[in-house]
DNA sequence: GATGAATGAGGCTTCATTCAT
DNA sequence: AATGAATGAAGCCTCATTCAT
């Protein structure tokens, strides 16, 4: 019934992954409190003692988690940052588009928002963690960006820049009601990241 | 030391209330699993038993909760958009900055917005009825206010128009920001908000 | 609605007895342990704190339920008893038809056993009180006709009329019968009660 | 004090039986209802935790103990019944007083009577099931000896055939009489079961 | 490494009983 | 007499965690 079973050695290689995987989902499902770490086990394939073998508490397995599926976020953003070309326009509105499609479709980086804002006050160094090592960093080549653009003449020395992250507030407009409507009332990503970025490029004055 | 005791008909008046409050710190404290019917009651002075007498389940204390702290919002913003007086961009921005700080500074709004997150997959009937009787009569006042402005020949017909919620995307911002670092990165809302009404109006091109 | 409400002062006098017709419709559908207070307050169409008035705990409420529901059964019995004439068979067949449709068709009787048979050890006084009240009367009652029928020459002095209530044993099973299987397997009383007074004269023998 | 401890494994296949054994003892104490799921526990010497390790509720708890208690009950009878030989009378004699025997003295048997009364009306498949498994096949059995004694021209085709159990009301009696007055009033087994088996073959007519 | 039996603290909920009105 | 708000003890059940095998 289960897929070919892999060789021995490279299952336990891959166990503490598979269960973060798994505890992403159960913790998706039932919130930090109300998930099972039987659960977690059972999804994973294994048991419970498995999952304490690798990870000491649930409060770990949680920690270790958002590690987990927020490891590649950054890195994809700078890689994909640094390839820009072009007007400052034209990269913004490309650097824009990437972020939206991330932070909106990607289940895991939308759920992470998610277990930051449900949980962040009972877990405030995971919050400054991620600060630090996700958000900050985003907002950095951002700024970057901007800076750029309003020294290229380009844009104006507008005071929002100083809160650079108001550039991405649409997307977290978008990200909210995915977290809250899932599919109930879904807004067309691809008119809505074009309509926000000419309000963002042109506002509302005529 | 207990101050004079009311007399026992207007306490039962008051008892719904005065657990609904109390819950209400235990929700933001703790998070709806970890909440402890016990501590709502000690809070709110009475015993378990008598926030069994009111409410069946605590799923239903925790619904009513939301029900009561969200009371006052939409109406407030109602009556003040009702008063709004000269330019559509003036108007605009005093229903901005009353938005802002009602959703920003007050700690019931944030911490409603942080309940509808954390619990919404949990809760969606409570998802749905907030948005039809705050959200969406909100958007709607709101997006009076820009078509009057379209029609003035004050604002641009910008397609986001039909996105009305993106105007609130920066207020977005600030409550997350508020949710996830409390007191420890703290925004100026003022300059925040001026600065992002600025973008708003004017854009970022040069 | 309720059908005409009586005077206040009749339905006074009439509430205990309301309460514990009440109690027995509670206590057959839930048992004792789990019958509520509340429940046969609100079928009695009271409220709990008119139970305590008349009762003083669950305990009483059962015990004066159980007196209530079988006041009248040896009355009857003894009544019919001493109006019964001609043969002495005759005479048994007539108290042991009475008996049966008593003991197996009316559910306050049935349903009497059930309590002492399921509560019995846990209220010791209340059977022996029953005992002493209804069944050893009613053994009486039989005694007296069958030593009758053995002084007539009519019975054998057989040595199970030193055990009389062996004569309503089928009765019992027939009661059993109904308490465990209720409507599901009807056994004919009238051809059982017929079948069993034939054994009971005649025998297997040939 | 502990006496060795069995290895593990060992335990594990014990376990539930000793649960089963301890659920036994408080059901019959308290009642279902009545009785703790905390204090069975305790009697099998585990916690509570372990008794819904093996068991999921309460009320499976009791729905197995009474599979339990009941197993051994009819394999002995239909053993005991296939060797008999001899006199149908005589077989009947002794089976019948098997069956007092084992009905009579046998407090699982007697008390798991009690609980099908008790609690028959809320656990209706229990009844269904126990009648399937037990009363049914032992009233068979009888039904072939009865059968077998009239076509031998031992018994009278007595009516009283048809319902069978109708001979084993008496023992019937007596484990009521046991169970409502325990040992507060004793009936002497022996010489009831031969004044009822008197009575059964030779009936009250002179 | 992995298992899963066992623990026991802890939380939700129920309900007999009380008592101010 | 009657009400029903309030109490608080008690019980079912859950689950993070441990540890012998």
């Amino acid at each position: 019934m289960k897929s070919e079973p892999k060789p021995r050695a490279r299952r336990k290689a891959e166990r503490p992954a598979e269960i973060l995987d798994a505890a992403f989902e159960e913790f998706v499902k039932s919130g930090y409190a109300a998930a099972r770490i039987e659960d977690v086990a059972t999804r994973a394939g294994v048991t419970k003692g498995t999952v304490y073998f690798y990870f000491e508490t649930k409060e770990r397995v949680f920690d270790e988690m958002i590690r987990h599926v927020s490891r590649s976020f950054f890195p994809e953003l700078e890689s994909y940052a640094e390839k820009l070309e072009g007007s400052y326009t034209s990269r913004l509105r490309s650097l824009v588009g990437f972020t939206y499609n991330r932070i909106v479709d990607d289940r895991a980086s939308r759920e992470t928002i998610r277990f930051l804002i449900a949980e962040g006050a009972r877990f405030p160094d995971l919050v400054d963690r991620h600060y630090e090592e996700f958000v900050r960093p985003m907002i950095d080549q951002y700024r970057k960006l901007l800076d750029g653009g309003v020294a290229a003449g380009e844009f104006r020395a507008a005071p929002a820049i100083a809160f650079t992250e108001i550039v991405l507030s649409p997307a977290l407009l978008l990200t909210l009601w995915s977290l809250l409507f899932g599919s109930r009332k879904r807004i067309d990503t691809e008119v809505f990241t074009n309509a926000s970025f000419d309000l963002l490029m042109n506002g509302l004055t005529t």
